[in-house]
DNA sequence: TACTGATCCCGGTTGC
DNA sequence: TGCAACCGGGATCAG
C-alpha cells in the first residue's frame, strides 16, 4: 500500500525519467476500455478512454511532483499547461521502460492498464493490481476541489499549527486520534502503516479521543509522524504487498516497522491487539499504549 | 450548510 | 482443491 513515502519514491525516479518528454500515443486496456463502456470509473476518472488517449498525444511532460499521495505529471502542450494527477491506490505502480517485458514481475505485466507511448520510443506504463489506482486530467488543481482541500505537506512549516488547532475542533476533538492523523485534510499522506508506527512511537492508544490528548502529547506525536515518514522515504518505502518503484524494485522500510503487522509488542512482548477505527484495522500493544 | 454513512472502484489473500 | 468472505484510499452522493 502506497503511502506518502512510496509516492515520493516513485516521484524522485519518475522525474529524471520522464521530464521533458513528449508523448506520442496511449494504449488503454481491453479492461479498462470495457469498465467504462459499462458506465465506470476503472483508473481513468471523468473520461472516456478515447477522449484520454486524444487529449494526451502531444503532451510534453515538463516536470514530476508529489502532493500528499498524489502523483502531478505537469503537462504542456500549444503553449498550454495541464496536469495529470494519478493516485497508485492500494496496488498503483509506474514502470519507465524500452518494452512491457521489462516489467519483470507478472502480477504486474498483467495489469498493465495504461501505456503512454513517447516519441523517443519508450514507454511509461501503469500497472494496478485492484484498480483502485487513478489517473485524472485536469487543467489546474483548482479544476478538482478536494486536492484543495488537502493539508499541508507533513514537512512544510505550516503544517504542524494546521494539526494542532484542527485537533481542538469540535469536528476532530471526539474522533478517535488514529481517525484523525490519517484524515488527508489534517495531515497529508499519512495512511494506516505510519499513522500505527507514530501512535506505537509515542505511546497513544489508537481508540483515544483527540480532543483527550495534551497539547504536548499531541506536538510529540506529530514530531514522530514527519520522523517515520522522513525514516521511510531514507529507506525507499515500505512494500507491505504491491508497492514497486519505477524500476520494479520493493522498498526496505517494513523490516524497520515496529508495531505495523505484528503479534508481539517489541518493547515489552505482550502480544498486541487490534481494532477496527474508520473501516480499517489498527494494531497496537495494549501494555505500552494509552 | 455541514456532516455522516453507504456505495463504488477490484483481485489477491485468507479461512473454511 | 474450491470458493466465499474480507480488505481498503478516496470520490461521490443521498439523507
Amino acid at each position: 500500500m502506497p503511502e506518502l513515502p512510496e509516492v515520493e519514491g516513485v516521484v524522485r525516479s519518475l522525474a529524471p525519467a520522464a521530464s521533458g518528454r513528449t508523448i506520442r500515443d496511449i494504449a488503454v486496456s481491453d479492461t479498462v476500455i470495457q469498465s467504462k463502456s459499462e458506465a465506470k470509473e476503472a483508473i481513468l476518472k471523468n473520461i472516456s478512454a478515447e477522449e484520454f488517449a486524444e487529449r494526451m498525444r502531444g503532451m510534453t511532460i515538463t516536470d514530476v511532483t508529489r502532493r500528499s499521495k498524489y502523483i502531478y505529471f505537469h503537462l504542456e502542450k500549444n503553449g498550454e499547461t495541464f496536469l495529470l494527477v494519478s493516485h497508485l491506490g492500494m496496488s498503483g505502480a509506474w514502470f519507465a521502460v524500452n518494452d512491457i517485458d521489462e516489467v519483470k514481475e507478472e502480477k504486474f505485466r498483467r495489469h498493465i492498464h495504461v501505456i503512454f507511448g513517447m516519441e523517443d520510443g519508450g514507454l511509461l506504463a501503469f500497472a494496478d493490481i485492484r484498480r483502485f489506482g487513478e489517473l485524472r486530467l485536469i487543467g489546474e488543481e483548482s479544476d478538482h476541489p478536494p486536492l484543495l482541500a488537502m493539508a499541508p505537506e507533513p514537512f512544510d512549516e505550516s503544517a504542524a499549527g494546521h494539526f494542532l488547532s484542527l485537533c481542538r475542533t469540535a469536528k476532530y476533538a471526539g474522533k478517535p486520534i488514529k481517525e484523525t492523523i490519517m484524515d488527508g485534510k489534517v495531515i497529508s499522506g499519512c495512511g494506516n502503516i505510519y499513522a500505527t508506527e507514530a501512535l506505537f512511537r509515542t505511546g497513544i492508544h489508537p481508540v483515544r479521543k483527540t480532543g483527550r490528548i495534551s497539547m504536548e502529547r499531541l506536538e510529540r506525536l506529530f514530531a514522530e509522524i514527519r520522523q517515520v515518514l522522513g525514516e521511510a522515504i531514507e529507506a525507499g518505502g515500505s512494500s507491505i504487498s504491491d508497492y514497486r518503484n519505477i524500476n520494479g524494485e520493493a522498498g526496505g522500510m517494513q523490516n524497520r516497522l515496529r508495531m505495523y503487522g505484528r503479534k508481539g509488542c517489541p518493547d515489552c512482548g505482550a502480544e498486541t491487539k487490534r481494532v477496527t477505527i474508520a473501516g480499517r484495522t489498527s494494531v497496537y500493544c495494549p501494555k505500552c499504549q494509552h
